[in-house]
DNA sequence: CCGATTCTTGGGAGCGCTCTCAATAGACTC
DNA sequence: GAGTCTATTGAGAGCGCTCCCAAGAATCGG
């Protein structure tokens, strides 16, 4: 069955209606939501808090934020009449005086980019919220799709709404980072910035998985098959990722014939036709290094078609191990892991630590960028 | 940003420390950015531009939120202050007397679902992006991962950080629904609800791409193929789009074979075991119905290594139309096309038209719920 | 030319919460 | 037992903005 996925039957969990927090000692009016055309129920405040458990207001503020410094017997009190009362802190009024907004902003730059097509976004984000929400913060979501959008994030993002950012898909041209930088708002780039400079700028932190690392691990996967004729499709080589991992095959191929090398554009068809221009340069290659599972499958099915056998004749191996594709090709791919959700996570933790770092927008001692390591997950064409 | 933005030179500039403004005219390295270990510099306040305009804070809020009832002049002064200063009010602050966040929260639940797996989620949520950020609303992801999540997310959503909702993914135990109503919040859910009752209940308000009518198409495309046995590989049928399709399937095939019915789970590898299954049950098919793409993919290669060919021997129909699968598919996909960005986009404005209807909680008038079509995409399969 | 209206403004009171600072109550030293 | 130090607590001042209300300016009928 599917794996996990505890699917139709048993309704087992139904931790009934359990009425989730805030329910407090009344564990919801029943029917609540309905009769009432209320709707607009005052909702409780730190002053009500205070008074219920005949305290000052100040006191009170102690024990919601920790409690430190409050005797117990009051803290106790103070505790009840936060459940009673089903007090949630009015975030706005905080956020007025503490500067803090326990949010950040994750930025997606051209949504055409493969964020959008793979499953990456999607795990990209669970990593990240996995990490955000357990430091209680929210993710504010923007996505960027042409330039009207830029100076609409980049006011939000000046406008002191978030605490930090997690920037995306970055271009050259992307005003993000600087704009970021202006207002002085902390920030961490997804995969490694390409613009010139950026390298030596020690205080643009950015996660990136060891896109180059991979690429020696697939060259080096064929030729330990014994491969000699390794041909490789490229990404679009205006972005890091692809240059890496050209550069990982470079790496192990040094001197290779530049015949063996093609340009693909991440998409299924952009690796056929690669493929297909490979096989016409050179029609004795035996083994390809597809920079996507993407680009790989459209090699697959150019390589069925000129007739050859993966893996007997041409072994092939893909990159980014993205399930949907990589196990459902035929025969099933071989090709380079990344951890993406493990990058959303860490891009965040970064940020975090630089938010609670004592806000020393100095960068000085702050994390600098990490590598996340890939692997090779060998599956049946190569 | 700086589009306007006389700055730089102005003698006027004087007003205390309201030259630095957030950079503007300064494109580079200027002072703010590096050197300055400052970092927070203090933003322009509502009070500092009323300031510089002459005017009182009154008048500024005024011309700030569209300027009605202020002499043209005056107006002209304040808005002249603003962009000098780079002034963007503080959201929290507006937030904590208007009691209006101008952002609402999307809710995912279960990341296990298919929003997760498919390009469904990124293409949800750009469609709920591009209709918030018209709104000039912002849009705070929370997804929920475990039974624990569900209370921080409701405290959350009790916690008038939002305005609204957009819910995805419910199920019967969801307790979602019940505390977004109890707490007045506004909401819209993704797909049809399918716990009892929610059918009839008036104040649901949900978004769903029309099921039922795409497994009609899908049926009656292979029937007017001259094709008469026909399977159906459904999805988990506890899902409502998985019984919605099966029953559209059923409205032209009243009195079909059960045994031309097999469940599958809405991945490759159940729809390739429902396959095999129909075949066992009824060899003679020569058609089949998946209620999803990557069931499809599944379906097809089982078929292949049964020996039948595509769309000869067995024509094949998909659902969803997710380029990834469908286009790659060999042969592509003919599959059942929904609007994944549209529906989102419509959940989107269903929120927004009820947030600005005057708030009147009870979604009386409100839009109710809406059903986006779905449409035939033939490719090579059937 | 004056009182009545209608516009424009500015004053000022909070929204709910944090935080500094002073006051109070114990605890402790000698 | 007096003096000093420390752990608790409360009062109060805002954070930046919206909005009610009344004061002042402009308009208008008679």
């Amino acid at each position: 069955m599917s794996q996990h996925q505890p699917t139709g039957d048993g309704p087992p969990a139904a931790p009934s209606g359990g009425a989730p927090a805030r329910g407090g000692s009344h564990p919801g009016p029943g029917p609540a939501g309905r009769g009432d055309t209320a709707g607009a129920l005052p909702r409780p405040t730190l002053e009500s808090v205070a008074e219920r458990a005949g305290v000052s207001r100040a006191t009170a503020s102690r024990v919601v934020n920790g409690g430190a410094g409050v005797r117990a017997s009051l803290r106790e009190k103070v505790q009840r009449a936060v459940d009673e009362l089903g007090y949630v802190p009015n975030l706005a009024a905080r956020t007025l005086v503490t500067r803090r907004n326990q949010a950040v902003a994750v930025v997606v730059s051209e949504p055409e980019s493969r964020l959008f097509s793979d499953p990456f976004f999607a795990k990209h984000l669970r990593g990240i919220s996995r990490e955000l929400s357990a430091a209680d913060n929210q993710m504010v979501l923007l996505l960027i799709e042409d330039q009207a959008d830029f100076e609409r994030v980049g006011r939000y993002l000046g406008g002191g709404h978030v605490d930090g950012a997690l920037l995306f898909s970055l271009h050259h041209s992307d005003p993000l980072p600087d704009i970021a930088r202006r207002v002085g708002l902390p920030f961490v780039i997804g995969g490694r910035p390409g613009w010139p400079g950026a390298e030596s700028d020690r205080e643009l932190t950015y996660v990136d998985s060891d896109n180059r690392g991979g690429g020696r691990i697939a060259v080096q996967h064929l030729q330990s098959l014994g491969r000699t004729r390794i041909a490789t499709i490229t990404g679009p080589l205006d972005q890091t990722s692809s240059v890496d991992r050209l550069d990982g095959y470079r790496d192990l191929l040094p001197d290779g014939d530049p015949d063996l090398i093609a340009e693909g554009d991440f998409t299924p068809d952009g690796g056929g036709r690669a493929m297909a221009e490979l096989l016409a340069r050179r029609p004795d290659l035996d083994a390809v290094f597809a920079a996507s599972d993407s680009m790989a499958s459209g090699a697959l099915r150019v390589l069925r078609e000129a007739g050859r056998r993966v893996p007997e004749d041409v072994a092939v191996v893909g990159f980014d191990d993205v399930e949907q594709i990589a196990a459902w090709t035929d025969p099933p791919l071989t090709t380079v892991r990344q951890d993406i959700e493990d990058m959303g996570r860490l891009m965040a933790r970064l940020l975090l630590r630089r938010l609670t770092g004592q806000v020393d927008t100095t960068g000085r001692r702050g994390p600098t960028s990490v590598i996340t390591p890939t692997r090779l997950v060998v599956r049946g064409s190569a």
